[in-house]
Parts: structure tokens; C-alpha cells; sequence
RNA sequence: GCCCGCUUGGUGUAGAGGUUAUCAUGCAGGAUUGUCAUUCCUGCGACCCGGGUUCAAUUCCCGGAGUGGGCGCCA
């Protein structure tokens, strides 16, 4: 089995030792030539334990790496031997001992011998927390384990090496992100989640009760990130919860998300493209050439490999990225023999068809207006090949699958008052939001991405549930 | 909301109208071992729930629950 540092000790600007280790395991096998004969405490989830005689052999594991553990009845003692001869998998062990070079495998003729290894003879041991057994799910078993009893025992789950770095890698996709936005001027912000108006008009919405009143969890961002640009804020982005209490029961599907939203003042769909494009190529490329993030994409094609599943490439895609208008691809789609007319959305099947040439990211501009919310702008005239109002909101697709949307927003407040009355919304209900569109509005544009559908793609994870701790869907909310 | 599947030890599976219910992993015990995915021996552990058909149902039928996939819609 290779092995894999998920956390790389050397890459640590900032390591104090804590109450319970003086050295992670990972800093053992890093530091190991210079650590032998130096007594060390540390501590970890006992993988195996092997030897039922007079020795025994741990192989300990803690975020950072795994070391094994000597111990002979001669330094640590009968009574303790026993205890840790009989000790259960998982359960949390503190060791303290001494370094020592590992003594190398024997090595066939002819094959490599393997870099130096590092243990610990270990002199005592404190038992922090006996694992029950049977474990739920084997966390280095060789067996298949359904989804559902993953999610179930999320926790055990997460100790499997592929599925820890999946999180660590999505911290990772987070703080690219975050960093390139910042670079482009862009503010954190928080927008509240809990509103009293529907953000889109729709039924598709959690209720809560707010106090004594009716409330909603919000499905998205958008009102509120709009209001920040009416303050002047000019850029700024969110990385926060959105609720849809859609019946979509897809693998692309949540019923809580994480949107990564930005909004952009003086700024038109063209604009907000480039931005997000910029910010997915830095995205691709840190995880490209980052050391750690590579490791993590290194243990995960480690269980796929085992699985027989396609190994992940990280393919930094090219800028810019393809745009087709919406007018094209429905033209290109027709071509391929698909069902569709202008004027509807893009389909599974007809999205299917599109990939067939596009597989990675490409944008979807021009929407028809009929097929946008309220609050898209339009240019009066820009009319599409039946000759229909087009918009300015675009998607942006990675294959067959929506990752984005948005678009440049509706500045004109009497353009946005008759575009509510016309999706049949009533003005009065977005008031706080139409306020503040009075008093002079910059015109604006944004997106909002889901999170969990770009670390689908990077990671080749064919559930959306993969990437998300503990997924919210129409069956799950616990734990 | 619609369509189609599936449900067998802790986990993942094979299978048949009457079986001692398969295999792997795991667990317990033993032998061997400074081991390196150790090896070997012995043992433990399962047919989702309710109703029906039948001499006999875990197997067939109906219903329920759970679960997986596809679609609509979306990020």
C-alpha cells in the first residue's frame, strides 16, 4: 500500500507540539535521521497490530502519516504488551518511546530497496479510547462499502485515506479560490441566510418559523450580494450555505450547498466570465503544482487505482474558455440530431450532446430572457435567431453538468419592477431589495458556483454526497 | 413528481421453491514470524417487514419500508 502524507510537516510554517505528542508521525518518517535514539511521545488511531508472542508490531496512524510501533515485553512490560495484543482497531493509542531506524525489508533480488524507515521502540503506552468492534465499516479493509453506510459512519469514513483528502483538498479549492478573488479586489462577505422573501419567487424554499413569524432559509445569495453593490462596495464574494428544498434526487443534487458567489459593480456578463474563468484556472493550476494538494490527488488515485476506476488528471484548463451562445448551441445541438427548439432549456440528453465536443469547461452565453430570473438585464434589441429578447445571464458547464450561473443584473429600477410583474412576483413583497435600486445603482454582474459540483470534477468523484461532510438530501439530514 | 432496479453475517457479495446458504473481508482462539498486504490451522456470524400462493417461501406474487440509478429542475 502506498503511502500517502496527507499533511506535509515539512510544508507546516507553524508546528507546536500539543499535551498529547511531542512529533507527529509524518514529522517521524521526515525528520526520522535525526530523531534516532531521541525519545518521542505520540499518538494515533491503531490501524493493525500484529504478534501475539513475545514482540508486537503497531502501525499507528494520525493525520499526517503512519509509523509503527515496536514493542518487546523487555522494555514495555508484560501487562502492557498484553493490553495492546488485545487491543481493538481504531482505538486511539498514546506511545512513548524511542526512535528508531526501522530495520529494512528483505528485498528480492533485483527489486529497489525502499527509502529508510522510522519506528518507535515504544517503552509505555496509554490507552485513550478503546474502539468498540465490530468497526461499522473497515477502514482499511479491501471491501466495498455503499455510500449509505459511509454516510452513516461518516466519521470512520473520513479516517480512510482517499476520503480525508477529498476534504483536505476541498479546504484546498476553497483557499485557491479565495486567494485569486482577493487578488482581484474582491471582499469576503456574509449575507444573512435566514429572509423573509423567497430570493427567486419560487415555492422551492425551507420554511422556519422566525420568532412568531414565517421566515425562509436562503437559496441563494443574489438580493443581498446586489444591495452590497448599490453600498459601494463594488466587488465582493461569499463562500456560504444555500438551501433548496427542490425534489431533485440526482447525483448532482443537494437539499444545502456551498455557493461560492461573487457580484461585481461596473462591470457587465463579459466581465464576471473573466473572473470566474481566471479564478478556476488558478484553481486547476495551484492544484496542479501545489505539493500538498498533489499528494492529496495522489492518495485518492491510490483507491481508485485499488477500485479500477480511471486515475484523476488534473488538466489546467486554457483560457479563455469556449464560449457558445446559447443561439449556437441550440443550432449545434439540432445538428446532432437532438430535440430541441429555441426558446427551451438544455436538457440532460441535449447537454450530453454539447459535451461531445466540449468535455471541460465551457461557457453558455445569451440566454433567452423567457428562460432568466427577474433580475437579469437585458439590452433592448439584442435579439436572438427567432428574433426573441435575449439576456445577459450565461452558464457555465464543465461536460454535461451546470457549474455556474449568472449573468450582468437589471440596474434600471422600472425595468426591474415590470420584470417582476411580468414573472409574476409582486413588487411589493422585494421591496427591501427594489429599494435599493432607488438611490443610484451601479450597473453590476455576477455568479454563483456550486462548490461541491467543481470538487466533483477535480477529483472525479461521481457523487455530489462525495465531497460534502455530511450531505443534505431529500432522505438525509442526520447525522 | 415520473420511470427502472436492488435489499442475504459487522462490511461487501454468490445462490436456489426443499441446500449443512457461497466467497472475501472482519471477529475469537491457536501455531509461526523484526513482521512489512506475513503465512497456516480451528471456530463465530446473515436471507428487510407484513400479507398471500404452496405440502414447503429467504427464493414466487401483492403491499410497506429502506436504498441505488435515470429524468424533470437546478448550483
Amino acid at each position: 500500500m502506498v503511502h500517502v502524507l496527507c499533511l506535509n510537516p515539512t510544508l507546516m510554517t507553524t508546528w507546536v507540539p500539543t499535551a498529547f505528542r511531542t512529533h507527529t508521525l509524518g514529522e517521524l518518517q521526515e525528520k526520522g535521521a535525526d530523531l534516532v535514539g531521541k525519545d518521542v511521545t505520540v499518538i494515533g488511531f491503531m490501524e493493525a497490530n500484529r504478534g501475539k508472542g513475545a514482540i508486537c508490531f503497531v502501525d499507528l496512524r494520525d493525520g499526517t502519516g503512519k509509523t509503527q510501533v515496536f514493542l518487546k515485553a523487555d522494555n514495555i512490560g508484560e501487562e502492557d504488551l498484553d493490553t495492546v495484543q488485545r487491543m481493538t482497531r481504531e482505538s486511539t493509542l498514546q506511545f512513548t518511546g524511542t526512535v528508531a531506524l526501522k530495520r529494512p525489508p528483505k528485498v528480492k533480488e533485483g527489486e529497489p530497496t525502499p527509502p529508510p524507515a522510522y519506528e518507535v521502540l515504544a517503552t509505555s503506552v496509554n490507552v485513550i479510547a478503546r474502539a468498540e468492534a465490530p468497526l461499522p465499516l473497515g477502514v482499511t479493509d479491501n471491501v466495498k462499502v455503499e455510500l449509505d453506510t459511509r454516510l452513516d459512519n461518516r466519521f470512520l469514513d473520513l479516517r480512510r485515506a482517499h476520503v480525508n483528502a477529498m476534504f483536505r483538498l476541498r479546504g484546498k479549492v476553497l483557499q485557491y479560490g479565495r486567494e485569486h478573488l482577493i487578488t482581484e479586489g474582491f471582499v469576503e462577505t456574509h449575507t444573512p441566510k435566514i429572509v423573509a422573501t423567497a430570493t427567486e419567487g419560487g415555492a422551492d424554499l425551507f420554511p422556519m418559523q422566525y420568532f412568531d413569524r414565517p421566515a425562509f432559509l436562503n437559496q441563494s445569495p443574489q438580493l443581498f450580494k446586489q444591495l452590497c453593490m448599490s453600498g459601494g462596495l463594488e466587488r465582493v464574494f461569499e463562500i456560504g450555505p444555500a438551501f433548496r428544498a427542490e425534489k431533485s434526487d440526482t447525483y448532482r443534487h443537494l437539499a444545502e450547498f456551498i455557493s461560492f458567489d461573487i457580484e461585481c459593480s461596473w462591470a457587465n456578463d463579459d466581465d464576471v466570465m473573466g473572473v470566474l474563468e481566471r479564478m478556476l484556472h488558478h484553481i486547476w493550476k495551484s492544484v496542479a503544482e501545489d505539493e500538498e494538494s498533489q499528494a492529496l490527488i495522489d492518495t485518492i488515485n491510490v483507491f481508485r487505482a485499488e477500485q479500477g476506476d480511471e486515475l484523476v488528471e488534473v488538466i489546467v484548463p486554457e483560457l479563455p474558455f469556449p464560449r457558445v451562445e446559447y443561439d449556437d448551441a441550440i443550432r449545434i445541438i439540432k445538428e446532432k440530431g437532438g430535440s430541441i427548439e429555441w426558446g427551451d432549456d438544455i436538457d440532460a440528453e441535449n447537454s450530453d450532446l454539447l459535451a461531445q465536443d466540449l468535455p471541460q469547461f465551457y461557457f453558455l452565453p445569451r440566454w433567452p430572457m423567457s428562460l432568466k430570473p427577474f433580475y437579469i438585464h437585458q439590452i433592448d434589441g439584442e435579439i436572438g435567431s427567432t428574433g426573441e429578447q435575449l439576456s445577459r445571464g450565461f452558464d457555465l458547464n464543465f461536460g454535461r453538468d451546470e457549474m455556474t450561473s449568472g449573468g450582468q443584473r437589471e440596474h434600471r429600477i422600472d425595468v426591474l419592477v415590470e420584470n417582476l410583474r411580468s414573472m409574476d412576483l409582486d413588487p411589493e413583497e422585494f421591496e427591501f431589495y427594489v429599494a435599493g435600486f432607488r438611490h443610484g445603482v451601479p450597473p453590476h454582474a455576477g455568479w454563483g458556483l456550486g462548490v461541491e459540483r467543481i470538487l466533483m470534477k477535480l477529483t472525479g468523484a461521481k457523487n455530489v454526497r462525495e465531497t460534502v461532510l455530511f450531505p443534505r438530501d431529500l432522505r438525509r439530514y442526520c447525522p
